[in-house]
DNA sequence: TGAATGATGCGCT
DNA sequence: GCGCATCATTCAT
């Protein structure tokens, strides 16, 4: 990447109150440096899940093994399991003292599109990763990806010049809980949100 | 075009 | 055992 005027995230922006993450997060890309290729996306929409008192949030009954990650320090990926089949992607935020995460629910490709076609079959460009669960199964990413540090070299972020022009803010998907929170944002120009 | 539903595994009570 | 931060398919309008 010699000719990239991006730059990789430092764990700074991730040690910051979450919801200052999610409005930063949206436009941002995200890439992820598979054993074949790079692949790399633009983060469209995300949601914020936050603290214990979040009553949606994994960490609303204290720490476990499932999501102990969520304590330790920011800017690490948060992978679960959801129905069964489905991975689904987060990035740990705020200093170690609070359990929250980020969870990413749609992207835009950028490189690397044909590993993600080959990964869901089927699908045109812009339904590949507009969703939580689609975004992981496109990109390949698993448990074994739970745990790494976003400082590092296999998955990060980096910083872009876009910027969108609107986020729209609404509540989360899927819950049953804390619907007046409006803890999901998504980029209002984009066709890769999983839901308008 | 929207609502209902089945698939499917794991963490937690 | 039950309940999920989902998706694709089926069925009804």
């Amino acid at each position: 990447m010699a000719l990239s005027k991006n730059k990789k995230l430092s764990r700074s922006f991730y040690n910051r109150p979450t919801l200052e993450v999610l409005g930063d997060i949206i436009g941002k890309i995200v890439v992820y440096n598979s054993l074949s290729e790079k692949l790399s996306a633009r983060i469209v929409e995300a949601e914020a899940y936050i603290g214990e008192e979040d009553p949606a949030c994994h960490a609303a009954g204290g720490i476990t093994n499932r999501n102990q990650i969520m304590y330790g320090n920011s800017g690490h990926a948060y992978i679960y399991i959801i129905y069964g089949m489905y991975n689904c992607l987060n990035f740990v935020t705020e200093p170690k003292s609070k359990p929250a995460a980020i969870l990413l629910r749609g992207a835009e490709p950028v490189s690397g599109i044909d590993i993600m076609k080959s990964n869901s079959p089927n699908k045109s460009s812009s339904q590949l990763l507009n969703g939580p669960g689609k975004f992981c199964r496109s990109l390949g990413l698993s448990r074994e990806h739970n745990g790494l540090d976003l400082t590092k070299n296999m998955i990060y972020l980096e910083d872009d010049l876009y910027k969108p022009k609107k986020i729209i803010k609404t509540e989360r998907i899927g819950i049953s809980t804390a619907k007046e929170k409006k803890w999901r944002y998504y980029d209002a120009a984009s066709n890769c949100v999983s839901r308008k």
